[in-house]
DNA sequence: TCAGAGTAAGCAAGCGCTTAGTCAGAGCGC
DNA sequence: GCGCTCTGACTAAGCGCTTGCTTACTCTGA
């Protein structure tokens, strides 16, 4: 209703995005066509170069709007809890969930780096130091505070993200878990690596 | 010196082998062309064809000596201690190192599998499930006997696996960390997720 | 003499992307 | 309301190139 410019063209290009998505996740961006997207969108090869500057622009979009809802997911827990143990908490069990959930698009994410071009890459690259740095702040803080213990905070911290990062690649909607119940778990498990 | 048939043709097996790895592991098998492969090599494009099949099955080998030697790496662990704790411990650690040391092939091996035959996908996948079913029983030996404490045994499994496998996609040679470094660090953590 | 490692050349198919166009619908004078 | 124009979503066809792999051959050493 609101400011719909154009609902059909809009439409148009989130499906394209949404094939892709689907088969880069999938069979990767190097074993994707730009036929296989078109096709997954229900549209002719040549209407992904109506809505979308080339395939590569396509993966650099779904990484960077994947990177900035991780970016705002960690900086928002850190944000609504207090303490570094509640921060901790609340972080790992929304990265783990978010992971989970959309095991799909991280997938891509996480996976596909390598396919960006250079200048995309760059900023890619500096969303997730950005990411990094969230999390080895709440662990230097909960050590130097004596809530938490672990001899190194970086590699500990780095042990936590790569910990939910690869829920991407083993999870299945079919698994038997749901995204709750791993993120719970993880997130006990995470206390105890951080010496809760 | 004792029977090495035709020392020429193995080296050159050997090589391609060996660049293909380079370039799975850079590129991915999508991206990597068989050109890509018998330059790196050192040779002409149709000599891949002289000692492989396709390049699939370059894939395919890559993937099988090194499941192959994960699982004999893991069951050496467990048939070299006794106790739960003390398997653990051994498992983790030498896991940890393997998969930071030999990064490059781990990364083929774990996030290319979707390249392969589905013949040769259920071979790996087999292989797998075995190397699973090693970590699985440990943690719930250890749970049994009351030297290890969590509630959800195959998780707990499933998540010290999956630390362990993404560290090959994280670790780099020039990145500040010995693979014995985080190695001895992820053996600490490993016993603390799974309350030693 | 001949087996087998290696290559130059190239084939059919598939690739990312472009071109030149069709067509439905919005806007507008009358 | 009616015809006309124009915009922009969409496509049929296809271009130039690269792909995995093959063929027909040479060369080397036992």
């Amino acid at each position: 209703m609101a400011a719909a410019r154009q609902p059909s063209t809009t439409d148009a290009r989130e499906r394209l995005l949404e094939a892709a998505v689907a088969s880069f996740a999938a069979r990767g961006f190097h074993g994707t066509t730009t036929r296989d997207i078109a096709a997954g969108a229900g549209m002719s090869p040549a209407a992904l170069y109506v809505h979308h500057r080339s395939k590569e622009e396509l993966l650099h979009q779904i990484s960077r709007e994947g990177h900035l809802r991780t970016l705002a997911l960690v900086e928002a827990a850190v944000a609504d809890e207090t303490g570094p143990v509640g921060q901790l908490t609340r972080l790992v069990e929304e990265f783990v969930r978010h992971h989970a959930l959309t095991h799909t698009t991280a997938r891509i994410i996480n996976y596909e780096m390598a396919a960006l071009s250079p200048e995309h890459l760059d900023e890619i690259m500096d969303l997730r130091r950005r990411i990094d740095a969230v999390v080895r702040d709440v662990i230097e803080r909960g050590v130097a505070a004596g809530v938490l213990a672990t001899p190194d905070p970086a590699m500990t911290a780095t042990a936590l993200l790569s910990l939910g990062i690869d829920v991407a690649r083993w999870y299945r909607d079919d698994a038997g878990w749901t995204p709750e119940q791993v993120a719970a778990h993880y997130r006990d498990l995470a206390l105890r690596m951080a010496g809760a």
